[in-house]
RNA sequence: GGGCGCGUAGCACAGUUGGUUAGAGCACCUCCCUUACAAGGAGGGGGUCGUAGGUUCGAGUCCUACCGCGCCCACCA
């Protein structure tokens, strides 16, 4: 007798417990090892603001899975994890700390507030990681990475320096979307559309020295402070008259030109634009075209500014109205029409962007684009599910510029440099406020800033790229250097994540065996095997990394993209904290358990489809885990100590039952192993559920207490429950170390188990056919008692009578398992339909059944017959139609129809069986 | 304006390349505290697979149109 399992599955007790000394045994570490194949994953670094959210768990049990499979089956894998710094996020949420407290980042300077955000990072942005420790995650904790690590952040300006040495990198003057909350740029991906219910204003500007006006429709009215032009199409004969006159523009009284452009589509609104260069990525081109003025008139704040007029200094939405005000006194305001159109809007604060004219530093993404491209053409990069891949292309073919510059101070400062001494219009910035710089007076590097609002002054200076403060190449001083004062996007540091984490480019100057190694390293992982994600970060992200991959390591970053589904609520809302409707996994672990929540979001999320949840569905994984606890705590308490798992079952000496139970799971093993490589993982926690739960436990186990004492049955019994726990493994961890550990003392830990190899010799349908003709009459009788309220504890006799051989044979061999399961006394075989009988009856697996029932309502029984031989009829006659059907008998495949023709066999034979039943009715 | 996904049992969902009478879960009904498990066991009811056509010997599965729901992309003011 083993030691026996508690009565009560208790997780609590268990998963604090197995994780800790998983990761003081270092199981979840990797490193090179030239005897195994390589499988590696980077994991999606969540933002060192982010706390566990369900769209986590279930990205990361997905990894975790993978990871723990490809261990099992000797992979040396390794899950690299880490963190990002999330840029904007992390220093709105440090700027509402600083807040509270009275203060702001502008009153503490940068380097002030950055030593802020840096001890926001030491206290809070370790909890995710905490938190992933408790799903479970088998991450190679000790390789833990964050964006703005002193060796990724090397890495980071490298490729910033490398890119602009091949003109990949440039400053451009260009409209781009600007976040008036944040006051940063944003790039297109980062300011997404939504649809807002908005007007169309038609408002009348009246041509100069006429009574003459063109009417202009507009969305946002506020603009037209801005405008310069009008536009007209050229082929649009109603205006005509206009073209080379004079507009002067209402409430600024400027006198501004109409302009014909094929740009302006006749049909739409009045057919007459208001033409606004500087705050408008069309009329931008179209400023371009026509020489036109761009007047900016917005502070980055979102208010106006002085080239606003009188609404100088208000917001610009306050200005909308008041403008809109005026209008109408005057009487220029024709009409108001309701209007739904597309607006962007800040991803991260959700602020309704501004296109701004500003200078920026772009990246030119075409050329990096076209491997990029065509890795995932020709399949070197594979999409799961496929359908992505046409998502990622048409991205892809449609690629923009990509604007690297952010206004704000958490991130990786641009590499950028403007010599302070040759540059006048830089010197207020090398000087204390009032004075000059006194040349023994060691200069603060506080005094070299240049504050973000007026990063317009290095418009027109030419930088000096480089990663370490440069000397002047005019001056030769490195003196009165001052660097660019904006940081990079989060995401450019983002798509160097799979190489960048190992070290890449190994410039550190530290011991050289130790660089040496992570080169290795990288040459070993790299390409990592594949990148499990959300469908948000396509672009973001997973497209970015395939084009850095190629750049910088002439190779693909991953092989698989396995884009998984967005987590819901049950009425389909996106589950997201500020709607409120979002389920804690921490809460779900501590109600439910860790296992109970992998094996619950799991089996829900089908391949690449969104996953909908609500706390209850979480009783599925409960329900199993318990089920599992359950049967291993039965197998633990009968096993002698003698018995060893392990066995080599030889089909010859196994019971019908024994035989059926290993079988089974071979064939459950095939189909989970396939499920398993297809990244079919809800379909693989279906397969181990079903065998588990409705094919061990409830026949095998069952049976099994016939011969408990029997060793045979204990080998399978122990052979079967120690094998499933492994398969179990990757899907719960926790629960399957447990009793792991329980049943195999002395193995060590289960995620060091080689995983269970199929045993195709064990396989057998025929022996499968006989076991299931077993089930169906148990299933048989049951129903009968059921149906004739016959208590389950009242043995009864059952009669059956068959012109089967084998059927007779296997009943009468196994029929200790019939009396065991169906609770029968005595079990006959009768060489005639009995007659007169008023026996309750069944036609099962080609058998019909007899059992006693002291009085018999018969014609119950007689309608219930008939109602069964009618349906039969109906199904023999379907299938009579389609055997007669000559072109069903020439074309479809002669196995089909063979089956077809089998199956009508077996249709009239129960048939005929009913009727002799009902004619022996008394 | 393009593109994608989804409409299958009361609910929320599976259904891999077309092939017997479409499946489990939860909920529901009946019976059972049978010595692993009431977070359990046994049995049961319930679906013309969104609608209409088409291809096919055969369609939940492929094609077309339409109706609903959701998402993504796009510079129509």
């Amino acid at each position: 007798m083993k030691e026996p399992l508690a009565t009560k599955y208790s997780f609590k007790d268990i998963e604090e417990k197995h994780y800790r000394s998983w990761e003081e045994n270092s199981l979840f570490h990797a490193g090179i090892d030239s005897r195994k194949t390589p499988f590696s994953i980077v994991i999606p670094p969540p933002n060192v603001t982010g706390i566990l959210h369900m769209g986590h768990a279930l990205n990361n049990t997905i990894q975790d899975i993978l990871i723990r499979y490809k261990k099992m089956n000797g992979f040396e894998a390794l899950w690299m994890p880490g963190t990002d710094h999330a840029g904007i996020a992390t220093q709105n949420v440090v700027e509402r700390k600083i807040a509270r407290e009275g203060t702001s980042r502008q009153k503490l300077g940068r380097e002030k507030f950055l030593e802020r955000v840096w001890e926001w990072k030491q206290e809070y942005g370790s909890t995710i990681i905490r938190q992933l420790r408790s799903l479970g995650c088998a991450c190679d904790w000790q390789r833990t990475r964050f964006t703005m690590d002193e060796e990724y952040s090397d890495a980071v300006l490298e490729v910033f320096v490398r890119l602009y040495e091949k003109k990949l990198i440039y400053r451009g003057n260009y409209i781009i979307n600007w976040c008036p909350r944040c006051q940063t740029a944003l790039a297109d991906e980062e300011a997404p559309h939504k649809d807002v219910d908005g007007f169309l204003y038609h408002i009348k500007y009246p041509l100069k020295d006429s009574p003459e006006y063109v009417v202009v429709a507009t969305t946002r009215p506020e603009t037209m402070l801005g405008d310069t032009a009008v536009a007209v199409n050229p082929r649009d004969g109603r205006y005509q008259h206009l073209l080379g006159r004079t507009v002067l523009l209402p409430l600024m009284e400027r006198e501004i030109p109409i302009i014909e452009d094929d740009f302006v589509d006749p049909e739409f609104g009045t057919g007459a634009v208001k033409v606004t260069p500087a705050h408008d990525p069309n009329d931008y081109a179209m400023g371009r075209r026509h020489n036109l003025q761009f007047i900016n008139i917005l502070h980055p704040d979102g208010r106006c500014n002085e080239n606003a007029g009188d609404y100088a200094g208000s917001d610009r939405f306050e200005a909308r109205e008041a403008i809109l005000e005026d209008l109408k006194e005057r009487r220029l305001l024709l009409k108001i029409e309701p209007h739904k159109h597309a607006v962007g809007h800040c991803y991260r604060c959700h602020t309704v962007i501004e296109p701004y004219l500003s200078k920026q530093w772009f990246v030119k993404m075409k050329p990096l684009s076209i491997p990029a491209k065509k890795a995932v053409e020709e399949g070197t990069i594979k999409f799961y599910p496929e359908r992505w891949t046409k998502v990622y292309l048409n991205w892809m073919e449609n690629i923009q510029d990509w604007c690297i510059s952010r206004q704000i101070w958490w991130g990786h400062r641009i590499p950028a440099w403007y010599c302070g001494q040759c540059n006048p219009q830089l010197k207020v910035y090398i000087e204390p406020k009032g004075g000059r710089v006194d040349k023994d007076e060691k200069i603060s590097l506080a005094r070299f800033d240049i504050p973000l609002d007026e990063i317009t002054v290095l418009a027109d200076i030419e930088p000096i790229i480089s990663k370490t403060k440069p000397c002047c190449p005019h001056c030769e001083s490195g003196d009165y250097m001052i660097q660019d004062p904006q940081v990079l996007d989060t995401w450019f540091s983002s798509w160097l994540w799979p190489f960048a984490t190992f070290g890449w480019p190994f410039n550190q100057k530290t011991e050289d065996r130790k660089q040496k190694t992570a080169e290795d390293e990288l040459n070993y992982f790299y390409p990592t095997s594949v990148l499990v994600t959300a469908p948000e970060i396509i672009f973001f992200w997973v497209a970015r990394m395939i084009m850095a991959g190629f750049e910088f390591m002439g190779d693909v970053p991953f092989r698989d993209v396995y884009i998984h589904g967005t987590v819901r609520d049950d009425t389909g809302k996106k589950m997201s904290k500020s709607l409120g409707n979002s389920i804690d996994p921490l809460d779900v672990i501590a109600e439910y358990g860790t296992d109970a929540l992998r094996f619950s979001l799991i089996s829900i999320a089908a391949m690449g489809q969104d996953v909908f949840l609500s706390k209850e569905k979480f009783e599925f994984g409960r329900n199993f885990c318990n089920k599992l606890w359950n049967a291993s705590r039965f197998i633990l308490m009968n096993m002698d100590d003698k018995t060893v798992s392990g066995v080599d079952f030889k089909k010859e000496k196994l019971a019908l039952a024994e035989a059926w139970i290993l079988s089974r799971f071979n064939s459950t093993l095939k189909n989970l192993n396939k499920a398993l490589e297809t990244y079919r993982l809800n379909e693989a926690a279906g397969v181990l559920y079903e065998f588990f739960w409705h094919q061990f436990c409830d026949w095998y186990i069952e049976l099994a207490k016939l011969n408990i004492g029997e060793s045979n049955t204990q080998a399978v019994l122990l052979s079967v429950l120690e094998r499933s726990v492994l398969l179990l493994h990757p899907f719960a961890p926790f629960i399957t170390e447990e009793i792991w550990q329980k049943v195999t003392p002395q193995a060590g830990p289960v995620m060091t188990q080689p995983w269970p190899q199929v045993e195709e010799c064990l396989i057998d349908e025929k022996l499968e056919l006989d076991m299931q003709r077993v089930i169906d009459v148990c299933v048989a009788v049951r129903n009968m008692r059921s149906e004739n309220n016959i208590k389950p504890k009242e043995k009864k006799v059952l009669q059956i009578f068959t012109e089967d051989k084998a059927a007779r044979e296997t009943l009468s061999v196994y029929a200790e398992y019939l009396k065991r399961l169906a609770n029968i006394s005595e079990l006959t075989f009768c060489e005639e339909v009995p007659k007169k009988t008023s026996c309750a009856s069944s036609v099962v697996a080609g058998c019909q059944l007899f059992m006693p029932v002291e009085g018999l309502d018969v014609g119950c029984e007689k309608e219930k017959i008939a109602q069964q031989v009618s349906q039969l009829r109906r199904h023999i006659s379907r299938k009579d139609s389609l055997l007669s059907n000559e072109n069903y008998l020439k074309k479809a495949p002669p196995e089909v129809v063979e089956k077809e023709k089998q199956s009508r066999r077996q249709l009239q034979e129960e048939l005929e069986k009913l009727e002799a039943i009902n004619n022996a009715l008394k």
